[in-house]
DNA sequence: ATTAAATTTTAGACAAATCTAAAAATAAAA
DNA sequence: TTTTATTTTTAGATTTGTCTAAAATTTAAT
């Protein structure tokens, strides 16, 4: 069995954080990493050119970056152990999801495979975790979902939140005082085309009103909904 | 309410450490926490220097350290989580209790003070960690011992020998012979009715019987152990 | 009381991770 | 295509924690 490869907490931060930014953009700059970290352009070289040493990163400088298979792995796998000490946190813990964010950011770099397995089976292998983003499996592998966000929807068609693509705890709280989360069926009712504003409908609730910015930030599914575990 | 007061990993760890030392010798030595720390006793003094000018240690070079009131405060809360994560390891993940050391070694060093006091709820406030060390409770305040003797002990709690009542040399032989010792920790495995003898375990040794006559010689205290280990 | 041994501290070095300021490379505008 | 702006990298410092080797101090032995 491999024994516990161990990479130190900023690298492990800056492995998660490339593999993010890479969904969204095939490629990875400079500027933008070091944005998602708050930290400066500067550290982020220095960085890169330990990564790619280690071999977990493709990187020419001035080029851009991503993860070669390697540095994919080792993200997933520190993805997962947010994930799942983020769901222990609300499901076990009692805690608010909007506030388990910054504690998985620590316990993520715990390093122990068998506590995460064993952690992962206590929970009963759950599926997503507290903002509805999926848990990789201990292979590493990571379930896809088709996701849409809030401004795609058409309007009057009733969806299903299942995820938040921007985990801000300034967004959790928006949304948790329009009593918008994980699993929450809604609908909208009207666009605004002025702002692209939106507003919303839950059931058994006053319509709300959400900015373009907020709406591309809530995802949905509008066919098969999430089973919401408790 | 205080914001969580942040010590590094290091500092935690040296607090904990002589914390421990100072328990058993009042003071404690460059090369007893060295030893301890598995580092170099020129290391050590580079970190007393550091926790003197934080206000958490009494120390005049060359003339032994001890912690102050905050010092000790700070050690009670980095001993607090270590013990309880030792405790959920064995008892929600089934760790067993000889291989929850090292991963709380590392757990114990995340900060959240909510995180533990909601994990120390979840747990049901247990008294003892999975090696029979009392856990610190909120404020840091440690159970006092009490001292009883093998005879009370309930099956399967593990109990450290903290005194024997009648010291003949042929007691102490019969103990000598079965080691267990002052500090020795030890557990019941079987009780037997007919003539109340006791089968008892020690770590890494074959177990033993015990007659009622010897058992009720052998004080332990479930509590507080006398060399308290980590 | 000297001498020898052990302990502890200092001096100086190093690795990791970060920073600022300046230089180099690339991209965008004129 | 120059010029200008932006991005990225380098150069050089800083902080934290650790180390080795040597010096200072204390303790133990003769
Ligand atoms: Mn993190
Ligand atoms: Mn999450
Ligand atoms: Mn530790
Ligand atoms: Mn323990």
């Amino acid at each position: 069995m491999a024994p516990n490869v161990r990479y130190s907490a900023s690298k492990e931060n800056h492995l998660k954080a490339i593999f993010h930014l890479q969904q969204e953009h095939g490629i990875v700059t400079t500027n933008a990493l070091a944005a998602a970290l708050q930290t400066r352009p500067a550290s982020v070289t220095d960085m890169l050119k330990k990564l790619k040493d280690q071999k977990l990163l493709i990187y020419e400088r001035y080029k851009g970056f991503k993860l070669n298979n390697e540095g994919r792995k080792a993200a997933l796998q520190v993805i997962r152990k947010h994930r799942l000490w983020e769901y222990f946190l609300v499901k076990k813990l009692q805690f608010g999801w909007d506030e388990v964010h910054e504690i998985a950011e620590e316990l993520e770099h715990i390093a122990s495979k068998k506590l995460i397995d064993r952690l992962d089976a206590f929970l009963g292998f759950p599926e997503a975790d507290p903002h509805g983003d999926p848990i990789p499996d201990s292979q590493g592998r990571l379930q896809t979902r088709r996701q849409i966000n809030l401004a795609q929807l058409p309007l009057g068609k009733v969806a299903q939140v299942s995820g938040i693509a921007s985990q801000t705890s300034e967004m959790l709280e928006l949304l948790q005082y329009n009593h918008i989360r994980l699993g929450t069926r809604l609908e909208i009712k009207k666009k605004f085309p002025f702002d692209e504003s939106l507003e919303v409908k839950v059931r058994n609730r006053p319509p709300v009103t959400l900015s373009a910015r907020v709406a591309k930030n809530v995802l949905v599914n509008d066919d098969e909904p999430i089973t919401e575990r408790r």
